[in-house]
RNA sequence: GGGGGUGUAGCUCAGACCGGUUUAGAGCGCCAGCCUGUCACGCUGGAGGCCGCGGGUUCAAGUCCCGUCACCCUCGCCA
């Protein structure tokens, strides 16, 4: 038998054609108003409010005080008749507010404290004390809804997924930690002191497992951990889906995210997304856009000025030139009465940020006349270059770095996407510009550690364009692996794997990997593929991310129910502490505690 | 690890640049009283402050200086 009254139908359920009926509401105090006779209470669940009456020409007086005692957050149980509002009390804003309940009886099932902060999506509250008092938050409709937008993706995820004969597998938590990649998180085992478990920052070695066990299609909605600094768009827990298939390429790969987002998103937003996805290789990416995930929202192209302002006398540009460098820009409409000077001396550090050592500028005004540190480098003939070429006309402004490839792109690249928001060149409405980046190099020279790194990683799948290239030139080999973009974020990224065991030796090998270092760290792989690896491909991609931006919130943390800081603290619960130093010797870890001032407390409620 | 921003009432913020001007304020919330058709009810009154923390300069610090902590954004990092 029930210990409260308990409800008949939810906060959000009444409408018109409930008028008569005995119900039984359960659900939090939203806000009363007591207008001295008349009470009414709004009352709060996940599925909505309802207004309930509490009349005291029709309760007697102990139920009236007892209602009078009612405060935001208390959790009651009201029992009424639901009638129709008279026409011109309707709630037009409100699902239910075409009636209310009149209260019978009321029960107070428990009290609230004043929380911290009001329970209403208009409120503003520091982050900080969001994640602090998480549950209250969970409360407002706005972190609610994002919640429940993220369980129906999930669904139509997996519904997709099932009838196109995927099958979901769960891989360890507790698993060997990977040499290559984003650092880990580790744990330690206490029936073997000394050794350690890691978490895994992705489910990758054993999805390839997975394919070489003859699973044939796998997905996983998979949790990934990555012991790294964070952003907005970075939880050192997020989740992804992760896919894999054999006897399949690429091609296989796009078509099966394509379908299953296409439905997803049409299932759970209601929005139309147009496939195939659009697709562009990274040299491409990087010449027109400056960075490997675009944002195609807008145009505002990278410009080649190479042959406009070589030998201009800018002596920058011809040093520039000469070192193998680039010279590119960007073309601003109107950007001439758009951008002040003390705007692009903004700009000049906002690159320099990414490495650009200037940002030369030149502005035509609306009669033709130039400005800016390049105009006396532009004569006739190369203004009349820039203008066809570039279309650089009265009134524009032209942005231009020299620098060395990599960050010449990169910061022209982040200058096109800062300028597109200053100037308002994204699109308020809400597309969604698929592309998939293909043709990634397969490796790239890393200075610090002095040996070529995996763009991708060391199980991807390179194209020679004859043998032995791989070991002559690595800088020149394409690895088989692709991006999803959307709208300027990387969703995710795959491959087609490697899957016979001398291919991945030599990829270890290019990649400085010692053979007896491949077979202490990767043995059990080294070995699967000796047993008949099918040829199989893969991806993964960022759920919150995904559904972040199709949701238009800036960051991921609304996505996650008990998100960490930018300092990986959950401010809940206090995560992490410290541990007993029994524990500690359980474990066969040193006791040693670096010293440390007071650690804040989770919280305990205030006042 | 680096850079930037923020930190003042329960919440969101003024005050700080130029030290003394009020007894550090506002809106919301909270408490009390009044109010029988409100719906962010209204009206009247009230309580509430380690100005993040520690040091320094000064006759005098919310305000200036140094350090430190927390949160946010970001570079590095994130195969």
């Amino acid at each position: 038998m029930a210990s409260f009254p308990k409800r008949t139908v939810t906060c959000g359920g009444l409408r018109g054609e409930d008028e008569r009926r005995d119900v039984v509401l359960n659900g939090w105090v939203d806000v009363v108003r007591d207008l001295g006779g008349l009470l009414f209470i709004d009352l709060r669940d996940r599925y909505g409010v309802t207004q309930a009456v509490v009349d005291p020409d029709v309760v007697d007086a102990e139920r009236l005080a007892r209602a009078r005692e009612l405060r935001p957050e208390y959790v009651v149980a009201l029992a009424g008749t639901v009638r129709r509002r008279p026409a011109e009390n309707v709630n037009r804003e409100r699902a239910t507010g075409a009636v209310e309940v009149l209260v019978r009886d009321l029960e107070i099932l428990n009290r609230s404290k004043t929380p911290p902060f009001e329970i209403r999506d208009d409120a503003q509250v520091s982050d900080e004390v969001r994640l602090r008092y998480r549950y209250l938050d969970l409360r407002r409709s706005s972190l609610r809804g994002a919640l429940e937008k993220r369980n129906a993706f999930f669904l139509a995820l997996r519904r997709a997924l099932e009838r196109e004969g995927y099958i979901e597998v769960e891989t360890p938590l507790l698993t060997r930690m990977t040499p290559e990649g984003s650092r880990e998180y580790v744990v330690p085992s206490r029936v073997h002191p000394g050794r350690y478990y890691a978490l895994p920052q992705s489910p990758q070695v054993f999805k390839q497992l997975l394919m070489i066990g003859g699973l044939d299609r796998y997905f996983q909605i998979a949790r990934c951990l990555r012991d790294e600094d964070l952003r907005a768009d970075r939880q050192p827990e997020f989740t992804q889906l992760d896919l894999e298939l054999s006897f399949g390429d690429e091609e296989d790969v796009f078509s099966i995210i394509e379908s299953v987002l296409r439905d997803a998103i049409r299932d759970t937003f209601q929005r139309e997304v147009a496939v195939p996805f659009r697709r562009m290789a990274y040299q491409e990416a990087m010449d027109r856009y400056g960075l490997d995930k675009p944002d195609l929202r807008f145009g505002l192209e990278i410009r080649e000025l190479a042959g406009c302002l070589r030998g201009s006398g800018f002596r920058v540009v011809d040093e520039v030139l000469a070192a193998g460098g680039l010279v590119r820009g960007l073309v601003v409409e109107g950007g001439a009465e758009r951008l002040s000077r003390k705007e692009i001396d903004g700009l000049t550090e906002f690159v320099a940020g990414f490495g650009a050592k200037g940002l030369a500028f030149l502005k035509a005004d609306a009669a033709g006349a130039l400005s800016g540190s390049l105009a006396r480098f532009v004569d006739g003939e190369r203004r009349a270059r820039l203008r066809a070429e570039c279309g650089f006309r009265d009134g524009d402004l032209l942005l231009v770095v020299a620098d060395r490839p990599a960050v010449a792109c990169r910061s022209l690249g982040e200058l096109r996407n800062e300028l597109a928001r200053r100037l308002g060149l994204v699109p308020r409405d809400e597309r969604l510009e698929f592309t998939w980046i293909t043709e990634f190099p397969m490796c790239e020279w890393s200075d610090e550690e002095q040996r070529f790194v995996a763009t991708h990683h060391p199980f991807t799948m390179f194209s020679e364009e004859e043998p032995g290239q791989l070991e002559r030139g690595p800088g020149k080999v394409r690895a088989r692996a692709y991006d999803l973009v959307l709208n300027g974020w990387e969703l995710g990224s795959g491959s087609v794997r490697i899957h016979t065991r001398e291919e991945q030796q030599r990829v270890f090998q290019l990649l400085g990997i010692a053979p007896d270092e491949a077979r202490e760290k990767f043995g059990f792989f080294l070995e699967a593929f000796e047993y008949g690896a099918p040829p199989h491909a893969g991806i993964a991609l960022g759920l919150e991310r995904t559904l972040a931006l199709l949701l238009g919130r800036g960051n991921i943390r609304d996505l996650v129910a008990f998100p960490k800081t930018a300092s990986a603290k959950c401010l809940l619960t206090g995560a992490p502490t410290d541990v007993p130093e029994q524990v500690l010797r359980d474990l066969g870890l040193p006791c040693a505690a670096p010293q440390r001032g007071a650690e804040d407390c989770p919280a305990r409620g205030g006042g």
